[in-house]
DNA sequence: GCTTCCTGTATTGTCAACATAATCACGGCA
DNA sequence: TGCCGTGATTATGTTGACAATACAGGAAGC
């Protein structure tokens, strides 16, 4: 018998509440945040998404707290939730920390990776490739970020995964929040030299072009940019005024 | 004026809630695990925590579900929370995830650690053999602990620093789950080795040391000991009732 | 004697209302 | 005209009660 023990208001197929609900939110944020539907500084009201994913506030909260806990948003006491912008030292961090998770990750697979570990990244680069091909940028982004979580997946080490996984999680915030374009093909051509050198077990040249890549996105995202003006003081500072 | 806006019961000198308290109970239960008060397996209550330390359970709750996500306590769907017992394999990938980003951290400071920096570790190191040689294991290990945690915050990256201090704290976890003795010294002649490769500016030395002194935590935990069993199947297994 | 089912209890998950703090709009004032 | 104080509104933080679930002990059946 099916459980119908709810009153009569709204028959729960889906769960309506709780974890589940709670995971679902915080990929629906999360997606948004990859597809540049949500952008830093928005602001994320309880209310409005308790009414939009029909949850209970409670569940709402749950699910900012852990968005909170990953930087993905920046939860401000009694002032509610909005996007994170992460500044550019944090930025710099970030890749900083991609860096050295990642350089450690291509040693590990250039010493073990099997044939079909090398397959399925050959794989992933090449639908990225057709998608940027095909004018597809959002998928191509989340392809090419795909690619990352997949080293580390192939590498056999999970807690290294989820690390990872938040921190390039963050990448599209920064290429927003610091006015980077975000680039076209998203160095595809990296990822290929990255899965040769590891074809040919080659640790050290691979770690180099692991290196080399993180540094390339860290440019392409503009990050010796100023940090854009927040405050009007800032905006119409010394320099603006004396003009 | 003093705000005496709570009715009358109880005047609220310490806040009896909110995020602060939420805090506070995250850290006591990091303590607790800190001091092998609570090791793995042990249940944590709602209501227990709740009338303990003055708080809702919404309060607790909010703390579980941080411990629950940096994986310090495991949160069990309709069945509470306790603290975490972390696998063979887990701790394995643990120590590898340090080694990368303590190897990465070392490498940085050897390149750019100021005197002060280096009085500060050295600092650190002598407290630790301090606590040591007067029989404080409990204090010596904690800053033994912390010993790592200040190599992150000098290398200044505060996003590593976080993930390492995270990764350091599920150490003691690690140790008493696999039965492994807490080694009585925990590597302070590492550490000194390592301080004087950084004050050297070697970096590659620095690394090496870094490396040996995680594979040396790693065998005193004893974690090429087979897992407890925790299953009766496991327990009285063919091999049991073949005998 | 052992297993199985059942009932009572304890604990967690969920929700809706209350209290508190911040934001916004309006009107007075220099 | 621009600024500041004030009040209304909105949003958040918190609490307590309710519902659903899992656990434990005991009774009945094999």
């Amino acid at each position: 018998m099916a459980k119908q023990s709810t009153p009569a208001g709204r028959a729960r197929r889906a769960p309506d509440s709780g974890p589940a609900a709670e995971q679902r939110i915080l990929a629906a944020i999360q997606e948004a945040i990859f597809d540049h539907r949500l952008g830093p500084g928005a602001k994320l009201k309880e209310l409005a998404l308790a009414e939009l994913f029909h949850v209970s506030r409670g569940t709402v909260r749950a699910a900012l707290a852990r968005l909170g806990h990953t930087k993905l948003v920046e939860l401000r006491l009694n002032r509610g939730a909005v996007v994170a912008s992460p500044s550019a030292d944090e930025s710099r961090q970030i890749f900083e920390a991609r860096c050295a998770i990642e350089c450690a990750l291509v040693a590990k697979l250039a010493a073990a990776a099997s044939r079909s570990d090398l397959k399925a990244l050959r794989d992933c680069v090449a639908s990225e490739k057709a998608s940027y091909a095909r004018g597809d940028e959002r998928t191509g982004l989340r392809l090419s970020i795909d690619f990352h979580c997949k080293l580390a997946e192939l590498a056999g080490n999970a807690v290294l995964a989820r690390i990872l996984e938040e921190l390039v999680a963050r990448t599209p915030l920064i290429a927003l929040t610091h006015g980077g374009r975000v680039p076209s093909t998203c160095g595809v051509d990296d990822h290929l030299a990255l899965i040769e050198a590891l074809a040919r077990r080659d640790a050290r040249r691979a770690g180099e072009l692991m290196r080399e890549h993180i540094g390339h996105l860290e440019l392409q995202l503009n990050l010796q940019w100023p940090e854009p003006t927040r405050t009007l003081a800032e905006a119409f500072g010394p320099r603006a005024v004396a003009a």
